[in-house]
Formats: structure tokens, sequence, C-alpha cells
DNA sequence: GCAAAAGTGTTGGTTGTACACCCATGG
DNA sequence: CCATGGGTGTACAACCAACACTTTTGC
């Protein structure tokens, strides 16, 4: 029987679903699809689909979110496979989920072939969704504030050169508090892992800040030597 | 055709596989079945199984923890799912990976129906295992050090009532490291999680050392306030 | 000059680290 | 009386939080 089974055919008892993080104007925001077609039409959803017989999970992942929002090449990583026999009203389906961080600007949104919309929603202004996606999305929210501050993965959510401010207001509106300006910038001052421009912001109305980036390789390197990124 | 299936039949797509730790006489174990018939018959392995239509993924672990080895009601929490098309090469299966923490004392181990033998092994001295279960279990690994760390889940590894001595060991074989005596305890002392049982070790052959209970009511309450686990 | 944000400095309290020391018990 | 682990104390360095302050720029 397994052998009469196609590459491209799906797995009929696995799905995938994507919370996918962005960040603009100091607001942190995920992205939702609207159903344009099946038993979830014109429900807002998680970026999601099927897993076929010749790709990984992973690499299916990555093919959806392409496919439906025109995104691709970003931080994705896998939440845990959500299980309950009732989830999913149809049939029994067990959903792999994966959260993604990404800088809004850098997409255009197109809504892919069963979407009739996609869109970006604050993050604390996400309407009722379909199954279980909502406690899909808090479990990935609570996951992206836990690994915020362990790991150095918000500079996905900006620009390639940003200013000590806006990664500020990033930290700020994941972790949902206010933090000390001084504070904050003496920390990642010691840290070595921003590298400064030597340019400055342009076309603002106050003195233009100075842009930095992040330093992979130094991360890269100073992780070897038993370095551990703590905020 | 949905409707044919039921609720006692397995998902062909899916199984699930244990990563079970245990810890005795300042050692890290990892509890390991040997198969006893199908392809992989005589090797070893980690405890796993499959899925039926009518259990939660959850629930389905514990069950096939409990049938294989006879441990129930322990600490059992999700890993992750690993999806490479090729790592089962019957045919296309995703498994869940799971990982508990057990005290090794409290059980006897019973290998299950399908299993020849089950064993605890040194962390440091894992055989080859099949599939990709070496993998999982790295992941695991990975995992148990990083949560011991953030969380008070380590007591689930030591008898109710233990010694501030064995519970460092386990830190100390966990993360593999040396911690100073006097630093350990006083962080513990600080932290307010620990109840003093005002008994002694019996049986020693040097001075009996008091014995102290993990205090998870006051745990709940002190996580409401904002309180984090670090150690 | 005022608003808005950039960027620096100071200070006191808390924590972490390394190490030294004394205590109790069984053999 | 000594080996083994139990248990406490100290002192310095590093770090953190709170706050005040000066600088630059566009309007």
């Amino acid at each position: 029987m397994e052998n009469l089974i196609q590459p491209g055919s799906i797995i009929e008892a696995l799905s995938i679903d994507c919370v996918i993080f962005g960040f603009k104007d100091g607001k942190l925001d995920i992205l939702l699809v609207k159903h344009g077609e099946g038993i979830s039409e014109g429900k807002w959803a998680l970026p999601g689909g099927w897993i076929t017989y010749g790709e990984s999970v992973d690499d299916a992942a990555k093919r959806l979110l392409k496919s439906l929002t025109g995104i691709s090449d970003i931080y994705l990583e896998q939440l845990k496979a959500f299980g309950d026999p009732h989830r999913f009203p149809v049939k029994r389906v067990v959903t792999v989920a994966y959260y993604a961080l990404v800088n809004e600007e850098n997409y255009a949104l197109i809504p892919g072939f069963t979407a009739s919309d996609v869109q970006w929603f604050n993050i604390h202004d996400v309407p009722p969704l379909i199954y279980d996606h909502n406690q899909i999305l808090d479990y990935g929210f609570k996951r992206l504030k836990h690994t915020v501050r362990h790991e150095p993965v918000g500079f996905n959510l900006l620009p390639e050169k940003f200013t000590l401010l806006q990664l500020q207001e990033l930290y700020e509106a994941i972790l949902e508090t206010k933090m000390d300006k001084s504070n904050f910038r003496r920390k990642l001052g010691k840290m070595k892992l921003l590298i400064n421009c030597k340019e400055k912001q342009k076309d603002v109305s106050h003195r233009a800040a100075a842009l930095y980036k992040f330093d992979k390789r130094m991360y890269v390197t100073l992780r070897k030597s038993g370095m551990v990124f703590e905020l």
C-alpha cells in the first residue's frame, strides 16, 4: 500500500500552521489570511497547509509560507505539534506549528491561491481565528517572549540597519515593558554584537541617530567561547 | 472515507518517541528499549509507538510510556516533531518527540509487549540507536539543559525528600559543570522554594544532611507575583 | 527657542565568585 | 584521629536600576 503513495500527494493526517511576526512603527504584528474557500470561508486563520510525501516538514513550512504570502528566506522555527483529536472538525489532523520573524517592510503581501486576503494585525488586536489557531498564536507569542531574551533573534524583525531606539522599542513591544534607555544601550554595547555602520538616519525631524547592524559572525565566535546572550 | 476510520486504529503517518531521563548516584541516565521484533529487532531505541484516532498526541505519549515501561504520573513534555522524509526507512512517518523526567528508584522496569529489554544507560554511554533517535536524544538533552536552568523541573528526577548535595549533583550532571557549594546553597535559600523537612539522612557514614522538599505551591504563588526561576 | 530624540555620566544597592573555615559522624 | 561530607562567613568585583544631565537637529 505504501508503495502506491506518490511523492507529490499530501499526508492526510498532518498539516502546518505558521505564526508570523512582523514589526513596524514600534508595533508587533502577526500575519493572518482570510480563507477564500472551504468550510472556513471568510474567516481569519494562521497561514498554513499540507505536507507532501516527498518533502520534510520544515521544507513544507517554507514552501507554504512562500506560496501564501510571497515571503522567503526568513527566520522560521518549529513551535510544536498540536494534537487534540477534535481540534479540526472535518477529520483527525495533527498540525505542526511554526513561528517566523520577518521585517514587514521587505515584503509586499500577495494572497495565495486559496486565500482571499492577507493582512497584518496588531498582536493586541487579533480577531477570533478558526479551530485552535488562537491557542497556537498564544503559544507562539509566549515562545517569542522567551526566545528574544535568550537568543539574538529580534534582529530578524528589523531592517538590516536600525537605530538603538528601534531595537529598544522592539523589545518593549515583545516583552510588554518599558526599559531604561541608558541601561539598554550600555548592555548592548558591552555585548559587542552591534556594528556601527557610521551612517546616520535621514529625513527625521530631530537629531539623526547612528545606524547599527547585527554582527552574526561575531555572535557565532562568541558563542563558541561560551558567551550566552541574555537581555 | 474518513468515516470508516475507527477510534482505535492508528494514524499511519505519525509516531511518538520519548526521551526519558533518570538520575541515580549522581549520574544522569536515559531509558532505552531493545526491539524484540520487526525490522529493528535486537537494536536499541527510544521508547515509542503509534497514535490512535481517538486520543490526543499527549495522551498517546502517556499511554505508550506506561505500557512500555510501567511508568506513569510523571513530568512529560513535548520536544517537537521530527519530519525528515527519509528518517524512517519503511514508509513516511513523522514522529512527535517527548521528554520525561523520572525518579529512577520509584519504578521497576517491565519490558512491554514489543520490547525484549528495557534498560537505563548513562547519558555519556549511549549506544547507536535506530533511525534518527540519537539526534532526537541530543535535542532532548539540549532542551533539558536549558529548561533546568529556567524552570524548577529538576526536582522530578529526585526522590520527594532530598539533600542539597543531591540537588547540586543533579545540576552538575545535567549542565556538565562544577558548582560552588556555598553559593549554590545561598541561591536556593534565597528562592524560598525548598521546605526543610526537619529530618536527617539515615545510614550514611558521615554527618547526616538535612532533607528538603520542593514547595510546588510556593512556586505557583511566587510565579504569579512575577518571580522567575533562574539558576 | 522649543520639541523630540540622541547620547553620556553618576551613584548606591544587589549579586556573583572565589575561597576559607568550622562542625558532626562513623570507622 | 582522620576521612567524608555538612554547613557558614567574608570580601572583592561585577552588575543593575534609577535618574539627571548635555547635545543635536528641524521647525
